[in-house]
DNA sequence: GGCACCATACCGGTATGGTAATATTTTGGA
DNA sequence: TCCAAAATATTACCATACCGGTATGGTGCC
């Protein structure tokens, strides 16, 4: 992890995948001080593409500058995976409905392509891999829509809501459930059917807050809080 | 514009500021080439806090960085502009649902009171003024939700829409007509009705399409583009 | 033993110098 | 006169040095 850099490339935004693949992955541990000169010397390079990495990482919500003082990973916020999880409903649904009047017979054949990589990792109980899965499909449903704006917002999103993937037990999320969940509305944008890909994708997004609790409690110490917002009241969809 | 630097206090965020309000008010013509060397001279500066501001300013997508060539100021792209629309649309209505159960008698006195100010703007005939009270409006229901995670990027994306404000004439998106309609979402939130509240609030930012594509045949050298993309095909409210 | 104070180390923020790559201008040859 | 190639200028990017502010550990006083 320490020396993937490639020379003549740019160096900050090499930092920034490979600190936040840390961040995420949970090798430095949410609370932790990084600072830019440990950061520097381990990757052999000066502080100022650390200082860029960690301004773009800060802006992600990952870690929190504080001047003269140091910067730290931050800890997992209930809160802050909430709100982000309702950017991602907001614009996916609203991508799903949109989806549904351009998708054309090759997105559907993506689609359907991308569904059997990820049963196929289901069946060999391969959870990262069925994660990988879950990106790409959600990924290509919004390049039927062609607004890379949008998709630029939901990574952002995603960075917030995967924080905890590493930690969700499977069965809090089972593979069965979300798999069917997209082949429910790869079904639904074939149909041409707006109102339904919209609901069955709200309904596919509600279940990251179904384990959400459950996780925060399992692991207080990566958590800055663990109190839902208000405006996820009514929307666990099972109990 | 030049010199407004506040001494002891973070200069990068600052020239953010300040930069970003030239863009958008148009003193630095799109397309044009903006130094590091020149802005640090020219607000008295280095030109490290100068490139972070660039960086910065690259992510919310008004200027172009490009290695070993310069910066240059991006011109308005009618694309990105309904791209950035069509996502506060997702989100924005997305929140008006939410306000509708979760407003509360005060957060209606508040909405009231900016309206009333808006109406004194439209009568007035102040234009400027009137936009201010738009964005305090706008912002005023997303905090009726308290998900500031939202807020943040619809205030990104409202940087591009915001870009062809000055550029609109006033009989493109007549006052009347916006205010009435933040009045209908006032009654729906007070009414509790979500449905309501959600489809008002996408007409009214429907309205951003309507003068687009004249905005952008009367200054066509400010334009990168002139093309609507796909998804705001049969979205136009009037004709 | 407890507390205020100070020396020291460390942090992020800024300024400045150097470097490789690209754009522009100049120049030399046909 | 024209075109190509070399020389020059300018750019963003990185490295290094310095600065003021902050945390911390030790010391002397109460």
């Amino acid at each position: 992890m320490d020396l993937p850099l490639k020379v003549s490339e740019p160096i900050a935004p090499q930092l920034v995948a490979a600190l936040r693949q840390a961040i995420v992955g949970l090798s430095f541990q949410p609370g932790e001080a990084l600072s830019e000169k440990d950061i520097a010397a381990r990757f052999g390079v000066s502080r100022q593409p650390v200082r860029e990495a960690f301004i773009k990482l800060s802006e992600a919500g990952l870690v929190e500058i504080r001047p003269s003082r140091g910067t730290y990973v931050m800890k997992i916020s209930v809160r802050e995976v909430a709100n982000a999880r309702l950017v991602r409903e907001a614009i996916e649904s609203d991508i799903a409905r949109h989806a549904a009047r351009l998708a054309r017979p090759p997105h559907i054949a993506m689609l359907n392509r991308l569904i059997k990589e990820q049963r196929d990792a289901a069946n060999a109980g391969d959870y990262w891999r069925f994660n990988e899965g879950d990106e790409a499909f959600h990924r290509a449903i919004g390049e039927i829509v062609d607004c890379d704006y949008a998709w630029r917002v939901v990574e952002s999103a995603r960075i917030q809501t995967d924080r905890t993937r590493l930690l969700s037990l499977p069965e809090a999320s089972p593979m069965p459930l979300l798999l069917s969940q997209h082949e429910a509305i790869v079904r639904q944008l074939e149909a041409g059917d707006p109102d339904g890909a919209e609901r069955t994708m709200r309904r596919h997004l509600r279940e990251i807050l179904v384990a959400l609790p459950q996780i925060a409690a399992t692991h207080p110490n990566l958590f800055s809080d663990t109190i839902l917002p208000a405006h996820t009241e009514g929307l666990v969809p099972r109990d």
